[in-house]
DNA sequence: ATACATGCTAAAGTAACTATAGGAGCAAGG
DNA sequence: CCTTGCTCCTATAGTTACTTTAGCATGTAT
């Protein structure tokens, strides 16, 4: 038996604003779907696979443009590895990339928090450490991609 | 004696495109200031600390209206820092949050990798992997502002 | 029958920049 | 003296990934 849902249960299942599916749709993110005799856009279990898929990818920090790429190993799940290993790689680098920042991010926030003692603001830890860029352990590093 | 400096010189030492500059004293976060007999811009040591600040912050992903009201508290030495406390640790929140789902996502590619000796993908669990709702601890608190 | 929710399209607005066009000021080289 | 090259200026448009608004049609509940 075919569930079929409205834009308004996606939005409500994935926590997507409705006009950012229609987005989605409009830059050939989502398909194009069947539309009822009123003119609504009709979904099945599918399509909210797939916009569960996108808005984690975007959760995790993957540019549309990448998300487009995962998805392009989602649809073509019996493409032969050599064309995919490249990509995949690639994506393994930039997922790797990702969580080394955030987990210096992390460990500056978490030493900026620890020092502040809850005082007032002329001792806060946390405005000094961002006014001073030497005590901060990773500069130079500014901007991935 | 007052050391100072041209657009280009904050650029270099911050790090910081020229256009972005001039963009942040367009929307109010670096002040306009005093302008050369030939209109150029002239900046002192003070707008270079503040111009490190900003971009300090940016890069460990706070939005600009959070630099704002970083910056704000940063002008009251004397007020309570539990504010910028609260503002930190939300950050901090997210950003945990963020590395604990790619580090799933890691394992994937690299079991989709490992698993590709000469094959086809036929059981790309990738989809799954980010599309599955139960991985994701927190949910229906996507967007934070 | 009349709210009120839900859907539709099209267009404009937002954040945080980045890029492009066109032009001025000034030092150094030929 | 003039041109080349560097840095600066303003103003405008483009980018990404949405969000908001306007105006209207349809569906469901009382």
């Amino acid at each position: 038996m075919a569930e079929i849902f409205m834009i308004g249960d996606l939005a409500r299942l994935t926590g997507t604003k409705i006009p950012t599916i229609r987005y989605y749709e409009e830059i050939n993110v989502m398909p194009r779907t069947e539309r009822a005799a009123n003119n609504r856009r009709i979904y099945t279990k599918k399509h909210l696979e797939r916009l569960t898929f996108i808005r984690h990818c975007r959760d995790l920090g993957f540019s549309l443009n990448e998300v487009r790429a995962l998805l392009g190993f989602a649809d073509h799940p019996a493409r032969p590895c050599a064309e995919v290993d490249d990509i995949a790689r690639n994506h393994l680098q930039d997922v790797e990339q990702k969580i080394a920042t955030l987990t210096i991010l992390k460990s500056e926030l978490d030493r900026m928090i620890n020092q502040c003692e809850g005082g007032t603001i002329e001792k806060c830890r946390i405005i000094e450490v961002l006014a001073d860029h030497s005590l901060c352990k990773e500069h130079g590093k500014r901007q991935e991609k």
